[in-house]
DNA sequence: GTCTGGCACTCCGACCGTGCGAGTGCCAGC
DNA sequence: GCTGGCACTCGCACGGTCGGAGTGCCAGAC
């Protein structure tokens, strides 16, 4: 009926409002600010409701109401349309990110320019090695018996391991173990460059057989394994400017969190490329992350996103703009990338 | 004579106890902490004549004396004593560094290690590309007209250029150009690399020259030109953390700063390996930096610094140890790199 | 039944005045 | 040249007051 419905119009009004101005909302506020055609008796009516259905609370008896982290949620869910990006965001993103001469760059840009677009804490993560294929592995010796192994793959990554062999190596021997890995490797995925370790080892000539095991045990060991995933963060000085009161005091435990790496990590892997994901406050279940949300997206193609990228602010934040920002980056970095 | 003996005495003895409590220190509770031997009516003479010196400051009337930057460059100099680290601290050293798998893990590794022994924010600056030399040259082909330059140096360091040539490649080619690239640079110092192109030219076979010219003056623009050197930063947490107190309410400009880079970035690489340097508050003209102090020094074999590495803080900082620390950090990971 | 205006009540936060304590500068005496 | 004593200054913590914003409830209007 058309009571729920309004009753959800206060709410959006709720969270609007105090997102911009970051003080708990009376009834008389809000009904000066949007014309709800009803009297602020009755949006107390109202917010009281809203209250005990756990979607809005007060810091204390006598002031305004806030969202709580449920508030959020729905509002989130059903009662945010998509901001389009302005035409000027839209070429400061072109702009900011043409002219990058690597994968460094490009995803070093990428995390300056979200938080510039959202004047939050942004986050990109490298493109997941696992999902990566091999574009080109070199073998380089470094002295007699140590080589080092460089690995390209096809989304710009360059990893490099040294290995230490127990004999000594000619120049010949490195030729060949070079020729031997990139025809077995060329264009697998390193998800499933483990099955093809078997093959390569019967195949191989019987003097480099032990050359070509130590080499291919680092290689599974440091790079297929343990999902070694770097991720860029930028933008952490949003965290000290405004936010200061939004995380109760100390932002301290929330920048270890993001220096961590592995608990945001974590989070931001979980991403389809197109559909955003936000989370909010409590729904992140760690500690330091209570009070924070994220807003994350994968990117690359729709069937097989690269890594994700997304931003982290207090709970308190512009969701509809953020979502779009973080959208249309993720989309601008993913046509980026597949072009290289 | 004895009078200004004791009169620098008293400044240290100041900065000491300012330093661990973060209140300004009055007369009488040096006179309690330190035996100075004298009356805390004769240190409020010597203090008087410190203020006029310019060497402490009172924040207001009737509170006790704080050290200017004057007053903590004069302790730097002459008044404090470096101090060993202790055993504990010398084998976390150890323990955190090694077992790096590459040169990005050394450094984050050091970052983290810095962060920790000295509870400040940690820089560490990657070898710098102009002093490094090539150790290898690797091209691949990535589409018809494209080529992927993967440059490794000596001190491990892999920077990798996608080249658009202005016609296809056949696979001959490029083998060609890779044997003719790495026998013209091999173990040639970036800095150098200009001067062996004309020569290159002119040995190159008459089919490879369009490409080699376009090769290699990719190479001179991205890598050797810019100085394009890079800034692992870490530990930012601890500025949030404490010195809240120091940075007159917001952290936020340093930590622009620190994202940003080039200001950090020009003052690390002036730097001496060996040799400690600090810098403190207003000596370091950017405004953001005025109340921080840096405390620098390089790695590497004392002739030749692969990069500097430091820590940056609130003035009020613990100089001898952190000194200590920012030294035998820098120390092992010069070996370190030194050996692979 | 639903909305509205009015009213009494609560309670936070800003404001203000006071008193305490730390610290200073100065001075006379050793 | 050092020391103890003394008067003075000043920031800050403490406690009480007051105003305003906001609420809940209720009786009456539509």
């Amino acid at each position: 009926m058309a009571h729920d419905e309004r009753r959800l119009e206060v709410l959006r009004a709720i969270v609007q409002d105090y997102v911009s101005t970051n003080d708990p909302v009376g009834s008389k506020a809000l009904a000066d600010r949007h014309d709800l055609g009803v009297s602020p008796a009755t949006i107390r009516n109202d917010m009281a409701v809203l209250e005990e259905q756990g979607y809005i609370t007060q810091p204390h008896t006598s002031a305004g109401r806030v969202p709580t982290d449920k508030g959020y949620r729905l509002f989130v869910d059903r009662l945010s349309a998509v901001k389009p990006l302005s035409m000027a965001e839209r070429r400061a993103i072109e702009r900011f990110l043409d002219g990058a001469v690597d994968l460094h760059d490009v995803l070093g840009r990428t995390v300056r320019l979200l938080a510039q677009l959202t004047r939050q804490v942004a986050v990109v993560q490298y493109p997941t090695l696992s999902r990566s294929a091999v574009r080109h592995l070199e073998v380089v010796q470094v002295s007699a018996s140590r080589l080092m192994l460089v690995l390209i793959t096809d989304t710009g990554r360059v990893e490099q391991r040294v290995v230490d062999c127990p004999a000594d190596i000619d120049a010949g021997a490195v030729a060949e173990l070079r020729t031997l890995l990139n025809s077995a490797f060329d264009g697998v995925k390193l998800s499933e460059a483990g099955g093809k370790v078997p093959d390569l080892l019967e195949t191989a000539p019987a003097h480099l057989r032990g050359l070509v095991a130590t080499v291919s045990a680092t290689l599974l060991e440091t790079l297929v394994e343990p999902g070694e995933d770097r991720l860029v963060i930028g933008g952490t000085a949003n965290l000290a400017r405004g936010s200061a009161l939004d995380f109760q005091g100390t932002v301290s435990p929330l920048l270890e969190a993001l220096e961590e790496q592995v608990v945001v990590l974590r989070l931001i892997s979980e991403v389809d490329a197109g559909t955003v994901l936000v989370r909010i406050g409590e729904e992140n279940a760690h500690e330091a992350l209570t009070g924070a949300s994220l807003v994350t997206v994968g990117y690359g193609s729709p069937e097989r996103a690269l890594g994700g990228l997304g931003i982290v602010g207090p709970t308190r934040m512009d969701y509809p703009t953020n979502m779009a920002a973080v959208r249309a980056v993720a989309r601008y970095v993913g046509q980026l990338l597949a072009e290289s």
